[in-house]
RNA sequence: GGCUCUAUCGUCUAACGGUUAGGACGGAUCCUUCUCAAGGAUCAAAUCAGGGUUCGAUUCCCUGUAGAGUCACCA
């Protein structure tokens, strides 16, 4: 006998801004059908029509390309009705399934709806990750699979697509678990195979409840895209959340996520959503980005203000790139970072406070003197040969000659930049270049 | 409340009967150029409780406790 081909699908109703909770889920079908050589499929649920809308439906759209995740087949439940229909009379005729009076409780509710006849009955399935479970069905009674004929209801529609998609393999939250024994039950009654089923754990928030949309965790996922959070970063953190590998390494790509994932790996406690974790993850992905990826994300996220300061230029942008990433964990930080002016002295000469240039208890005219030897010293440095080593090196034997390599260093660095806290005084001379520097530093006399 | 599930550092987790219970995030301390950041080093931090089973339990069983999910003419 053939291996079975593995299909899995992800099936998010457009009923919101798809948010990352979900993102997890659609990334371990994606994962375990890439792994297997099988499909992944992609269906929008969007049998409720007042609350489906289309730009729900784009917005998961977008979120899908965004995050790279492609999926070999798109249905929308909107347009199967009368794939449900075909079902739906057949079930009627075997009487499986029966059009019921209703007493009308409340505004909106029909008088007629079709529910299942529940054969009252102990379903057993086995769970990847959980192991066996049993339910008694009884208790469900004769649930609602249709308001009517042309508007089936979830349960059915899934089940039906599940069946006729022949998909595989349900891998989903553990929040499914108690919809799966009526699914069993309608599977039974339209003659569909069972597929497998793995349950990872529920995502929670910081007090342990799963996370709900007003959850301010849980931001439709487009945010991350922009406020500069990388794609990787955020598939590495989620397949984290309730899977693992086994071993020490937990920096993956998406190709590596694939080799490595399976269902046995599966959590089966809550796992909390630790948006801190996010961001060293996020920040570990930055890092193994290509110099030219690096410039890209840096100049998406600088203001327009910026842009427009008289010095500022794309190069001097190259030189600051190290200093700009080291300092971010996702690139909307970039931007946060030269609102508040951070590095606007890197394209504009500062405007400082003068007392401020002078060190703890030194004098103004050791001070002085601190900058002026600094000044000689820099001067011996060729333009073309003006980096950061070169201009540690004769700055640090001078300010090591001091009582205290503030006493220099300090002068130097706020001559340059005007802040308290600012990178090191080398590497803004470098990026200033030799000019630059000396002029800022004659200046500061 | 019924049904179902779960239980290792604060968090994500490793250990699938034998380990000084490991790693990572976060935290603390120190080092590395005055400051900031990055980097490096070190430290603190856990098997929910009680019973079994076993030569031996984080691991298997039971009870308790705690937590979670779910109970729609939503998906």
């Amino acid at each position: 006998m053939s291996e079975q081909k593995v299909i899995t699908r992800f099936a998010p109703s457009p009923t919101g801004k798809f948010h990352v909770g979900g993102i997890r889920s659609a990334l371990y079908n994606y994962l375990y059908a890439r792994k297997y050589n099988g499909k992944f499929i992609l269906r929008c649920e969007d049998t409720d029509p007042v609350r489906s809308k289309k730009e729900y439906e784009d917005y998961f759209l977008d979120v899908f390309k965004w995050l790279g995740l492609e999926y070999d087949e798109y249905y929308r439940q909107s347009e199967r009705t009368e794939i449900y229909k075909k079902y739906l009379h057949k079930l009627l005729e075997e009487d499986k399934i029966y059009i019921s009076k209703e007493e009308v409780k409340e505004e909106g509710q029909r008088s007629e709806v079709i529910r299942f006849r529940n054969p009252n009955k102990i379903v057993t399935f086995r769970d990847e990750v959980l192991g066996e479970l049993s339910f008694n069905t009884t208790e469900l009674g004769d649930f609602i699979i249709a308001r009517d004929i042309e508007s089936p209801l979830y349960h059915f529609t899934v089940v039906v697509d599940d069946f006729e998609m022949n998909i595989t393999h349900i891998i989903r939250g553990q929040e499914h678990v108690s919809n799966t024994p009526r699914q069993i039950l309608i599977q039974e009654a339209i003659g569909a195979p069972r597929p497998v089923y793995a349950h990872g754990s529920v995502i929670l928030n910081e007090e342990r409840a799963k996370l709900s949309k007003r959850d301010p965790l849980v931001r439709p996922s487009l945010e991350y895209k922009d406020e500069g959070y990388l794609p990787q970063g955020l598939i590495n953190f989620m397949a984290f959340l309730g899977w693992n590998p086994g071993g020490e390494k937990e920096i993956f790509t998406l190709d590596e996520l694939i080799q490595e994932f399976s269902l046995e790996r599966m959590q089966k406690p809550g796992a909390i959503f630790n948006p801190e974790k996010l961001e060293w993850v996020n920040k570990e992905h930055i890092k193994l980005l290509p110099e030219n990826k690096k410039m890209e994300f840096i100049l998406n996220f600088i203001p327009d203000n910026v842009k427009n300061l008289p010095e500022f230029n794309n190069e001097r942008i190259q030189k600051m790139s190290n200093i700009l990433i080291d300092r971010i964990t996702h690139f909307g930080q970039i931007k946060e970072h030269f609102e508040i002016g951070e590095y606007n002295f890197f394209f504009t000469e500062p405007i400082y406070d003068k007392a401020k240039l002078i060190y703890k208890n030194t004098t103004a005219e050791q001070t002085n003197a601190n900058i002026n030897s600094a000044i000689s010293a820099l001067k011996e440095i060729p333009e073309n040969n003006f980096t950061k080593e070169n201009t540690k090196e004769v700055l640090m034997k001078i300010a090591d000659s001091l009582s205290s390599r503030g006493e220099l260093l300090h002068p130097i660095r706020f001559a340059l930049s005007g802040l308290d806290k600012s990178p090191d005084p080398f590497i803004i001379s470098e990026i200033l270049g030799k000019n630059e520097t000396l002029s800022r530093l004659q200046k500061a006399l």
